[in-house]
DNA sequence: GAGAAGATCTCCT
DNA sequence: GGAGATCTTCTCA
């Protein structure tokens, strides 16, 4: 826990955030034990001018979250079957985050597939609907603080070489898809199909 | 209080 | 390659 990301990592231009956080890693603990895997994919979510972000229809209930402190996980459910993942940017009042669509996993695969129900390693983070449920992430998760949360944080991994960054657009918008938004690991298999 | 839509995954053909 | 699953949230009456 002693690379554990600080509150200033994530204070900031939401676009670049995006980028940073691939190469870090993301951890669990479940039950004493950890399940952690490396940010290979993520996307950015921006605020008004951003038709997609949820954040764009102004202040709701829903995603409220995303005006708060940067650091906090903003978690929500879509088609009524899958929870989304976002980690909360920008300065407090400002909406803004960055949705993990993939990792790929470190530690506490025996974990990961007793949550999803045992299937191949690949099949288990490449996606966002599946890496919550191999982390046994939920709404419960919402508006935890990444900052000081004992069982779910942040920590730095190896340096990420700007060569083997993609940038693509978003998967899975209806609308503002011209924007590239989207950053993942080149060559990685752990990348969502899209 | 009812109706529609959604940042996806899985199974079936 | 396509449809169904399944429920929270928001909008409008």
């Amino acid at each position: 826990m002693a690379n554990r990301l600080k509150r200033d990592f994530y204070h900031g231009d939401t676009y670049k955030k995006a980028r940073k956080l691939l190469g870090k890693r993301l951890v669990k603990a479940q039950n004493d034990k950890i399940i952690s895997g490396e940010i290979v994919e993520a996307e950015a979510y921006f605020g008004q001018e951003d038709p997609p972000s949820h954040a764009s229809a102004g202040r709701t209930r829903r995603s409220e979250t995303m005006w708060k402190n940067p650091g906090l996980v903003y978690v929500y459910l879509v088609y009524g079957v899958h929870y989304m993942f976002n980690i909360v940017t920008e300065e407090k009042g400002k909406p803004g985050a960055v949705l993990i669509r993939a990792v790929e996993p470190l530690t506490g695969l025996q974990l990961m597939q007793n949550n999803r129900e045992s299937r191949s390693k690949k099949n288990l983070t490449n996606g966002p609907g599946k890496l919550t449920q191999s982390f046994d992430i939920t709404l419960a998760e919402n508006e935890l603080d990444l900052v000081t949360s004992d069982r779910l944080w942040i920590e730095s991994g190896e340096a990420v070489a700007q060569e083997k960054i993609e940038r693509t657009t978003r998967i899975g918008v209806s609308t503002g898809k011209e924007k590239k938004l989207r950053f993942y690991l080149k060559g990685n298999e752990f990348v969502s199909p899209g």
